[in-house]
DNA sequence: AGAATATATATTGTATACAATCTTTGCCTA
DNA sequence: TAGGCAAAGATTGTATACAATATATATTCT
């Protein structure tokens, strides 16, 4: 169904793609920055055609927003997509936290714990957008143990999205504190509490959502003058 | 978030991705088929390139699978996939049809009947492969009362997907008879009755799937010898 | 004859040239 | 000086030429 991915060989279409979606996941790129296809081209080595199909790749990932003859910027979620992508994770994980803790293997504990090691190491290190892009893939990870392939895609997708909700509508200025609720989430998994693993899942997923700000629309068209005066 | 799809004028590569996409759901390009570049580029008159970016859409949605200096052939689901794909569904559609249920205004329900008589024309019509479009349409018609733009998107895609999966492993010869359901579903939208919306949603979804034939794993490894010695 | 190899053909992968479009800058006019 | 207009510049859209790879055909050797 998917496309062979085996190839991330540098220089390909994949790769430059999964680059620029690190950079973006990390925050190292913001949303509403302008991706020009001459730039990134010269940056990876490579023609504008293959850096257009990464491009494309992005957006339709709803990482990059596209606009013709005008070129592709880092999307900026509104308030209702940054909703939506809270009511659809919240559709998709916890069912699948509950399938995950059914077939967790010891193995699979492992790489979980591993991966809330990594992140906690991100934290001391002052790289919370390594931390963030750890701890997006600590979801798909949930997915992948479900042996949940295209859910696991979905949700990839929808901890994407994420990223820039929080580089937008991230209320405090410290770090996200996951590691808790995850490491909660382990717990469950290790003892095959599915229950407990669905429940704790869907907890977490309010939990993120009740700390960003998404109450007042933000107006899209504030223009300048009315953030002055005002 | 997505791309502004705006622009369907003919020989753009949402207007070329748009007409093989109803292609390959209407079952008048089946899977397995090789979708060559410069075939296609000669049918809508337009170069390889754009093309090109047309094929990677598909094969991003799953319609297609592109394999490295080989080329885009129509995707073959496997039983697993196949699977997935249902049980991806079981997760999102239900609760976005009761949502859709408290949400739907007498338009709404207009427009949803519109679709089933369409459906039906097309069947009497023996364009079965035009029902099942018309059929998948009036599953991403819920979500767009649901007013789930997000969770649309997955939806078309998981409709997409099943549209393949049918046409390897449907079992009878005869049509789908999903008029029945979708007449009870559209009732329960009418009456806001969104607990019957999400109950008759998830047995649609088992009925459709009990329908198809994935018991036995096709060996996907069955030489000729193992068939012909059995 | 059959298998392995070599050649030829066809198809995809990539860069680049040219066209179309948008953006910016400078100029002119009221 | 403000507004509009026009030209210049920069960026994306598309086709095409050439390179790389895969497939099909022909050939040779055992």
């Amino acid at each position: 169904m998917l496309k062979n991915l085996s190839d991330t060989r540098p220089g390909t279409v994949e790769a430059i793609a999964a680059t620029l979606t690190e950079a973006v996941l990390e925050h190292r790129v913001l949303p509403g920055t302008k991706l020009s296809e001459d730039e990134v081209g010269e940056i990876f080595g490579v023609g504008r055609t293959v850096v257009r199909q990464a491009l494309r790749t992005l957006a339709h990932e709803g990482l990059l927003t596209i606009e013709r003859n005008r070129g592709a910027f880092v999307s900026r979620p509104t308030v209702k997509q940054a909703r939506e992508v809270f009511e659809a994770r919240a559709l998709l994980e916890p069912r699948t936290a509950r399938a995950a803790a059914e077939r967790a293997t010891p193995g699979d504990i492992a790489a979980l714990e591993k991966h809330i090691d990594e992140e906690h190491a991100a934290l001391s290190g002052d790289l919370a957008g390594r931390a963030l892009k750890l701890s997006g893939h600590f979801h798909t990870e949930i997915a992948r143990i479900a042996n949940q392939v295209t859910i696991e895609a979905f949700i990839r997708q929808l901890v994407s999205r994420s990223s820039l909700v929080i580089a937008l509508y991230w209320r405090r200025r410290n770090a996200l504190c996951e590691s808790h609720s995850h490491h909660a989430l382990v717990d469950a998994l290790r003892h095959h509490d599915g229950a407990g693993a669905e429940e704790l899942m869907k907890g977490h997923l309010l939990d993120l959502l009740s700390q960003l700000d998404l109450a007042p629309q933000p107006e899209k068209t504030l223009s300048l003058a009315d953030a002055l005066l005002r």
